[in-house]
DNA sequence: CGACTTCATCGTGAAAAGCGATGATTTTCG
DNA sequence: CGAAAATCATCGCTTTTCACGATGAAGTCG
């Protein structure tokens, strides 16, 4: 931005043309004063100062009861004025509908993360805030960036100034075809040797089959793929068994699948943490703290019983 | 103009979104002060005073040398205070335009009136002021207003509340077919029960015409058309003479004319005289001063020497 | 831990805002 | 023609704001 062109106009205020629009329509500095609650000489004095701004007359002053009139210099700084007096207004329209919660929100969610999560907390932030604009971005870096996103869901802790809430546990479960397992919890070394298909060792992936690996228990990993319908088509299929999270096989419907079996595991493996992080030290926008709340809950209504299956 | 809507707008300085603009593209409250031609403590106060407006923080300050940041509300009042700061520009260069004589001038011209003068005048402004918006309206009510005209040619005076100055006198002539009349003046006695043509009975004919009987000459009217060519062509054609001004003679280029004959009257009638107008107590724009000074030029130069033919 | 950078705050003097009262000028009306 | 009314400008006056320089507080970096 120039600034130099600024120069005289930085002496401008709103007032003063606030002040002389209403002068135009009402003929007469006194009745514009009384329109604005003002006196009539502060008025007078407010046009003195912008014509001292733009360096001439704005109204020819008759004199008597003859209302006052617009110099030409004052059509030209009246036109404009009015456009900035418009600007302002829309200034007041877009803080006004900020602080009531419209405006952007921009959203990262990470792989197969959250597809359970997110829809439902998109759903309730639009029900509340019908004229937000809300952005999602799934990329996957190998570390995932905040960048210039409002907030960050992510399976694990992100390094960088950033601070966190932890939205919930979600314990993984054993998925297998029936009859693969009788029903009940299946002992983790059980899973030695046995086919399995799992996702990429992305996210949370590496620390949870570093746990089973600690176990004793070494699986043999025969498929990966990050589509969760894709690894319980394989199950489905006989290809093998998938260890997911809670949250991946309710997204996907499964306790209502008749060829699938859902097993806790013996002992459990270290519940894989769902993350919602934000830029340490910003300030959040109404919006972005109305979806951390809203996330908060959503999660909280869907964190699994402790142990149920 | 709505002006409950600005209630807090109105506490808005251009000064606060032009410093906070300079921020936001410097990174620090300092080196924006320094570019801005203020101390720091004077930016910090600007950005205070613009938070208190808008009722909320517009930079996250991490503090130490970590460039300060937008907050999500500053996003918004910047974006829409550009707009401002634009408008402001905007302003400025329309008075920086309008003071170096381009804008707009309406002129009203009347009748045959000035086709001489008119032309010349709105040449040289337009050389002189190649932006500007001149308009002309030729209307003939009964009375000539000067309604919402910057300026007013007129052949008389106009009553009301109206500023004038005299361009020129400009005196009627005779014009003749060759051998109507033995060169030189003619008396104006020759006049009576002379065929004529003439202009309809409008703007300063009427007196010219009382002028004529006061002399005692009675000529006959022929024929009225308010179109010179007309009239010139019929004075050719034997139709008759005619008492026309100066200026609608030379304007018709009648002295390189084979068949027509100029005469100067004796006793000379009175000079019809050619004003311009403007309201009385209205500020000029710098191009309607211009134009008065220019329209005084050209008259000066058509000016007829004062006892030529 | 100390040097450095950054913004906030404090105290001060000057400037300006806004007010009420008064003045000057013009129109209107008796 | 003179009195009344209406209008904007101006003058003190008080309160607020502006801008400054100096100092303080908080963070980063070596």
């Amino acid at each position: 931005m120039d600034f130099a062109r600024l120069e005289f106009v930085i002496d401008i205020e709103l007032r003063h043309l606030a002040a002389m629009a209403a002068i135009a329509e009402e003929g007469s500095f006194g009745r514009a004063a009384a329109r604005l609650g003002y006196t009539q000489s502060t008025v007078s004095q407010q046009i003195a100062a912008l014509e001292r701004a733009v360096g001439g007359l704005v109204f020819d002053r008759p004199g008597g009861p003859k209302p006052v009139r617009l110099t030409p210099l004052g059509s030209v700084v009246l036109d404009q004025g009015r456009e900035m007096l418009a600007k302002a207004e829309a200034l007041a329209d877009a803080v006004d509908r900020f602080k009531a919660g419209d405006g952007r929100i921009d959203i990262g969610t990470f792989q197969s993360v959250s597809n359970v999560i997110l829809p439902s907390v998109v759903r309730r932030l639009r029900d509340e805030h019908p004229g937000c604009d809300i952005r999602l971005s799934e990329e996957e870096p190998e570390q995932p960036q905040i960048g210039d996103l409002d907030l960050l869901f992510y399976d694990g802790r992100i390094d960088g100034d950033v601070e966190h809430i932890k939205l919930l546990d979600d314990p993984y479960l054993l998925v297998a075809d029936a009859g693969t397992f009788p029903d009940g919890p299946v002992p983790l070394e059980w899973l030695d040797g046995a086919p399995m298909v799992a996702w990429p060792l992305t996210c949370d992936q590496p620390l949870m089959e570093q746990a089973v690996a600690r176990s004793g228990a070494r699986p043999q990993i025969v498929f990966r793929s990050a589509v969760n319908d894709t690894l319980l088509s394989m199950v489905r299929a006989g290809m093998g068994s998938a260890v997911l999270p809670w949250l991946a096989i309710r997204g996907a419907g499964v306790p209502s699948d008749g060829r699938l079996r859902v097993h806790e595991l013996r002992p459990s493996l270290p519940a894989r943490e769902i993350y919602l992080h934000w830029r340490a030290g910003r300030t959040h926008s109404p919006l972005a703290g109305r979806a951390i709340e809203i996330a908060v809950e959503v999660a909280a209504e869907l964190a699994p019983p402790p142990a149920s299956a």
